[in-house]
DNA sequence: TAAATATGAGTGAATGTTCACTCATATTTG
DNA sequence: CAAATATGAGTGAACATTCACTCATATTTA
């Protein structure tokens, strides 16, 4: 027989699912619960109310996507290299689990102020390669900052397209050419 | 004194700015009557319910903003300088409705589906752009879809970073750097 | 069998919507 | 012109519904 999956799975899978297609506010206990097949008092067994599950759900994985990006970063040797790993890696992310993505993308607003400055984010992770390509010499001088927003709308805009069926096959396959616009935006500052 | 402010323009004001700050789920008729000093009741002599209000503004300014920024885009000869038109533009309403841009930002996901295909919206501005630079041979040949989903994140990335106050001073200022970028993402096609 | 886990009917607060009523203004009547 | 009548935007208390959360009870686990 199948092995059972256990409570806490089937209900953190259930509320992603349900999270990602109707927002936290549109899911209702009820409604995840029976989607985990658990009764809805078994929720608060897990977590202490809604919103805490749904908060302590977007950290724990996009802290995890944070890690994933930074290690995928660290074993490039250029940023040019690091930029495509990244695309590569957070491309396969969403291939891999489009509901997750889902709901980090529509819950960032809500849910990045609870996290803490020095935290492995994946914008971290995007903010300090940009940085440090800029100290070293390897791109020209300019704000951070706005290119940090720049490059991270060239690779976060294409996965809201994918999320909401504008674009036709992977993400993935797209990798190369979102990294080379990537570092194309980095490269243009200055006239 | 002063003029009286109608009713509906009160109404709709307020509704912005709960529906910016609150989301619509998370703005409630009662709030929203109250900042707009009108009783509850008085909302449903103008909109047939909250959720026909929110998609009613949605779709009204999201749709003079497409025009606006078709107007923009119009007046200029080159792409390079449309790109540059079309982000001062839009920036510009930014910097002046803060409120309305969250508004339309935070609720694409949601409305967007509502509007129909031909309707001029900022994104079809931009593709028609595109499409048509392409077709000219002003751009490498590339996938229209996917450069329209870039360069939107270049343009819309910074606004969304500025509304949560990552970034300083004014949009507009910004503006110049990042049509720069957009063209750059363009031309970066090909290896 | 004791502890841990799961259940789901029940609860109260909050929400969107309704509707009978008010009253300042506009129109008609004599 | 003044009185009578009609209008409809505005009101806000009341209503039905939904929702997150609780807790007494049942089931499973070790």
């Amino acid at each position: 027989m199948a092995a059972k999956i256990p409570t806490k799975v089937r209900l953190d899978r259930a509320a992603i699912s349900l999270f990602a297609k109707l927002q936290v506010d549109g899911a209702s206990t009820r409604e995840i619960a029976a989607l985990a097949e658990i009764a809805e008092g078994t929720l608060y067994r897990h977590y202490s109310s809604k919103e805490e599950m749904a908060l302590s759900l977007f950290i724990r994985h996009y802290l995890a996507l944070g890690e994933a990006l930074n290690e995928a970063l660290d074993q490039a040797a250029t940023l040019e290299a690091g930029l495509k790993a990244l695309v590569k890696r957070a491309y396969k992310q969403f291939d891999d689990d489009p509901e997750l993505c889902a709901f980090l993308i529509l819950h960032q607003h809500r849910y990045l102020s609870a996290i803490e400055e020095g935290e492995p984010t994946p914008v971290q992770v995007l903010r300090r390669a940009i940085a440090q390509a800029i100290k070293a010499g390897d791109l020209p001088k300019q704000n951070v900052e706005d290119a940090v927003a720049m490059v991270l709308g060239v690779l976060l805009q294409p996965a809201v397209a994918h999320t909401y069926g504008q674009l036709k096959g992977t993400l993935t396959k797209r990798s190369k050419r979102v990294a080379q616009a990537a570092f194309a935006v980095l490269q243009s500052a200055k006239a």
